[in-house]
DNA sequence: TTCATAATTTTAATATTATCAAAATAACAG
DNA sequence: CTGTTATTTTGATAATATTAAAATTATGAA
């Protein structure tokens, strides 16, 4: 990752919003969230909340893809392993140390399907 | 580390001048550097440095000391460590999987003293 | 096609942040 | 005290970010 690139995520990640926003989506894994699911759970306006998500995308730390009406928003983990791995290289002095962080979501590991995901199989 | 301040040192980090400025502070470790070497490492005009400076002071990631009529920054890798876990912790789902990541300055493990270290000793 | 809902885009106003020149301050040497 | 160097503060301007309201697009159902 590129300094410019983590500038862009770090600028992503540096408001109160979209911060909440990512851990949000975090936290729920690989199935994502609605934008309207997320405006109910955080109470910010559609369109400020399109505006952050845009943001976020801008600096491809999270994904999107449609079902049926609904968009789908979900942290990108990859990238995300990308800035710490930045971070820790660039502003630790840690170098690799053997420790190696790898971002992955909780929820991938033992998480019920969804109804339509149950509906498919 | 609350979510505030991780926005905070966020915010601090999210600028080019400034990730450069910390960066350069990481590599250089304990014995810091002073505007004016910086002045001439980055080119950056010295009101503005001294604007970026206090950001990245006010954020906690470097802190500074005075010798003579000069002034010593340098990167604080306490404050940096509680960053690194907090984006761990919360935008990774990693939680403590056994991998403790430790900032350290590569500087404080092997660097040969400075003219004024030895004269210490 | 027409309607209702989901989501985005545009617009526009406000707030925050960055930049840099000029003046001010701090520390020291003579 | 006076002059010199290092750094910060002030203040003015430019650039960017934030947000709400209104308009627009896209989708699925009737």
């Amino acid at each position: 990752m590129k300094s410019k690139d983590a500038v862009l995520s770090l600028s992503a990640l540096a408001q109160t919003s979209r911060l909440a926003i990512f851990r949000l989506l975090v936290k729920r894994g690989p199935e994502g969230y609605t934008p309207g699911d997320l405006i109910q759970k955080l109470g910010i306006p559609a369109p400020t909340l399109s505006f952050h998500l845009k943001e976020l995308q801008r600096a491809c730390l999270i994904e999107a893809r449609r079902e049926g009406r609904c968009l789908y928003y979900r942290a990108d983990f990859d990238c995300m392993n990308a800035l710490i791995a930045f971070l820790t290289e660039n502003c630790c002095s840690l170098g690799s140390a053997g420790c190696e962080v790898a971002c992955a979501p909780v929820a991938a590991r033992s998480q019920p399907r969804t109804p339509l995901q149950r509906k498919r199989a």
